[in-house]
DNA sequence: GAGAGTCGCTTTTAGCGACT
DNA sequence: AGTCGCTAAAAGCGACTCTC
């Protein structure tokens, strides 16, 4: 019965107006879900079926290492482009280097893709059909940095190779584009080229150096493509980034295994960036969800003399947000709930909607798990709502959420 | 020490709006 | 008209923290 269904499906798949990846099989009876319940946070009713993802054949013209914002030396794949679930993909991740070694991808090889969750381009293996030249060798991975040629370092217990070199002019331009990104100073029209551009052509040699751009500002407009526009739209969402929270400010840092939730505890913890530059190791670990591991990344971060001097310079230069949130107070009912926001909302931006659920005292995550007390769901939510569906965990909508948020009314279940 | 729950990082293309 | 900049979503892997 399932499996003509599921067949059922995969017919009915093309002729829907959204894509599908899979169907649930559920067992058709209530009583008896009761009964079967649930191992862990695993229903033992329901399972999903996912449809076998697109594949297709291409050739690998090249396989080429990227370095990272953290030095990590991450290949991937060049491909002959090829239509595969209804796009073009000419690049997919070949993750690290173990994983290269161990389906032994070579320049020039046939290769089977496909889109996993039908989204993201993964090569699979080599084509059974694959014909190697007789003197082909297994791809060789860099030694030393693509970027600098430091030599490459790979630790016993990681799986990633790292370029060390805390200068390495690569790892400066994904730092700067990612100092800029969105979710740290949100510096629009410091993107990837940009990011490339200035480091390159001697604009910038450390992040401080971006708030003295404006002196520049006739160079900068002899540069290719930099019009009137660009150039002040550019100054202009820098001096806007001075004002940025600490928070934002200490992710934007990119300090290795500093996220922005962490970066948060921290803002709230101690306050501005002097404050975090006299942390202790003990105090970093007195804060809840933080390890040894990230504690000593910090202390590390902060016992390089080229970082401390980058922290000065930048309160120098007037970038020195003072967190002076007040504490949540502990009476809202959404303090210490976690939220999980997906879908599009219509009176708030899902950033915003996070903000406010920190502000009362609540988590916000990313993914739904047995941990979640709430979904809010907004238009076009997508796969975690289903998931949330299949945990029970409790979904509401945004008249909901902001009847909770704002009157501290707490959604009762209809069902 | 094992396992669960999370978070972080990296990757992709399409699509939109702004700009040249 | 064409290019650029940026975001969204999601998977896989790896790593960290917490709990038992």
């Amino acid at each position: 019965e399932a499996i003509v269904a599921i067949k059922e499906a995969g017919k009915v798949r093309e002729s829907l107006d959204y894509g599908i990846d899979g169907v649930v099989i559920k067992i058709d009876s209530i009583p008896l879900q009761r009964r079967l319940g649930f191992v862990g946070r695993d229903p033992r009713w329901a399972i999903a079926y996912k449809f076998p993802a697109e594949q297709a054949e291409t050739t690998l013209k090249a396989i080429r290492v990227n370095v990272g914002r953290t030095g990590a030396l991450t290949p991937w794949a060049e491909l002959e482009p090829v239509m595969v679930g209804g796009v073009t993909v000419g690049r997919a991740t070949l993750h690290n280097k173990d994983e290269i070694a161990r389906k032994d991808f070579r320049a020039d090889d046939r290769v089977v893709i496909q889109r996993a969750g039908d989204v993201i381009p993964q090569v699979v293996e080599v084509s059974a059909k694959n014909n190697r030249p007789a003197d082909s060798k297994p791809f060789e991975f860099p030694t030393d940095c693509p970027s600098c040629g430091t030599e490459t370092v790979q630790s016993e217990d990681e799986a990633v190779t790292r370029c060390v070199n805390i200068s390495c002019p690569a790892q400066f331009e994904r730092l700067l584009e990612h100092f800029a990104s969105r979710g740290a100073m949100d510096i629009e029209g410091l993107g990837e080229r940009v990011s490339q551009d200035l480091p390159r052509l001697g604009f910038v040699a450390n992040i401080a150096d971006i708030y003295r751009l404006h002196e520049r500002r006739e160079d900068l407009l002899e540069l290719d493509k930099m019009g009137e526009t660009r150039v002040d739209n550019l100054l202009k969402a820098i001096e806007a980034s001075r004002l940025q929270p600490l928070s934002r400010l200490l992710f934007a840092l990119g300090i290795s295994s500093i996220g922005s939730e962490i970066a948060e505890w921290l803002s709230r913890r101690f306050r501005s960036l002097s404050g975090l530059l006299d942390a202790t190791e003990e105090e970093l670990l007195a804060i809840d969800g933080i390890g040894p591991i990230v504690a000593s990344s910090i202390i590390e971060y902060f016992a390089i003399e080229q970082n401390r001097n980058l922290v000065d310079e930048l309160i120098e230069l007037g970038i020195n947000p003072i967190d002076d949130t007040p504490e949540p107070s502990a009476d809202h009912p959404a303090n210490g709930v976690t939220f999980v926001v997906t879908g599009k909302l219509d009176s708030m931006s899902r950033s915003e909607a996070q903000d406010r659920i920190k502000s009362l005292g609540g988590k916000a995550t990313g993914s739904v798990t047995g941990k979640t007390n709430y979904l809010v769901a907004g238009a076009d939510a997508g796969s975690k709502l289903e998931k949330a569906q299949r945990l029970d965990v409790h979904v509401i909508t945004e008249s909901e959420f902001i009847a909770f948020m704002d009157e501290g009314v707490v959604p009762v279940r209809s069902d």
